[in-house]
DNA sequence: TCTATTTGACCCTT
DNA sequence: AAGGGTCAAATAGA
């Protein structure tokens, strides 16, 4: 099932309803509100249930519960975005003269540094979702690390993902993940702020349903055993001291976990309900404490 | 050897 | 000029 083409969709008139970018706005907020929830209690539930054959159908359920929200998320945006972009177009107009203009000068006269810096870097907020999570890497998707920065008043950096099938399916989906600051040292999970920008243009979940025909993974896939979700503890120091002696336990319980699910005959992959990382783990312990 | 992550540099917006 | 987002070479790990 395909997402609808933004440009595709019946414009939707702001001045017929006043209310529905703000609307939107708050549907979107308690959707991802809904989300964060559905992810900690799946932290919560699936590894008590790893011995219980109910295992699958409970896994399979948060997932489509998740997936649901999602999309909800999703059409939300396209239909934000149809009415904004009407409204931007002409301020989008004004910057892109000035952007193109630019790059052309700059381009055209031997650039000074490689061509593949031609992306704009600045985000429209209302193109993005934010949400809560002491689990910010379970969210279902696939995404990549490309960069982390530390943010000015901000104790712990930045992590910067897009999705894993950015190059292979063009999806522009990307999210940051920044440890918040008055998280640490509390009897509380830490948590996390995770923003995410566009929405994923990728096939299914995690393009995983299109290789039906996993007889012939490609190059890149095969190493899928490696990793099924590609994210990880990635913030140095943010986690050590709360992973603390524990990690080790901890690791041992998520390799049985992994590989109880392992031998099951459907793909968890898709769910990656058990790919939990040390950091996820610790952050469900504490959750559970 | 291949893929993912790290990290400094670069670039753009404000 | 500062701050933030992205790139890409270097590095790590399986």
């Amino acid at each position: 099932m395909k997402h609808h083409n933004s440009r595709c969709l019946p414009q939707s008139s702001t001045s017929d309803h006043p209310s529905s970018v703000s609307d939107h706005r708050s549907a979107m907020k308690e959707i991802a509100r809904g989300q964060s929830l559905v992810t900690q209690l799946r932290a919560i539930v699936l590894p008590a249930l790893q011995a219980d054959q109910r295992f699958e159908i409970v896994a399979q359920m948060f997932q489509n519960i998740l997936d649901c929200s999602s999309k909800a998320i999703t059409e939300l945006q396209l239909d934000r975005q149809s009415d904004a972009r009407a409204d931007d177009a002409l301020v989008d107009d004004k910057k892109r003269v000035r952007k193109i203009s630019s790059d052309d000068c700059v381009k055209e006269e031997g650039a000074t540094s490689n061509p593949n810096h031609q992306h704009k870097r600045s985000r429209r907020s209302d193109d993005s979702v934010s949400l809560e999570t002491p689990v910010p890497h379970y969210d279902g998707r696939q995404w990549r690390k490309y960069g982390q920065k530390h943010i000015n008043k901000a104790k712990h950096p930045r992590s910067y993902y897009r999705c894993t099938y950015r190059q292979e399916q063009d999806c522009k989906a990307t999210k940051t993940v920044q440890q918040q600051d008055d998280s640490t040292g509390t009897d509380h999970p830490v948590m996390y702020t995770v923003v995410y920008h566009g929405q994923h243009t990728c096939k299914d979940n995690n393009g995983v349903d299109s290789g039906t025909d996993d007889s012939e993974t490609n190059t890149q896939s095969s190493s899928d055993s490696r990793s099924s979700i590609s994210t990880m503890c990635t913030d140095p120091g943010d986690h050590q001291t709360s992973l603390g002696d524990n990690k080790q336990l901890l690791d041992k319980s998520a390799d049985l976990i992994t590989k109880n699910s392992m031998y099951e005959p459907f793909d968890m992959t898709v769910f990656a309900p058990l790919d939990l990382d040390g950091w996820e783990l610790d952050a469900l312990l504490r959750f559970r404490a």
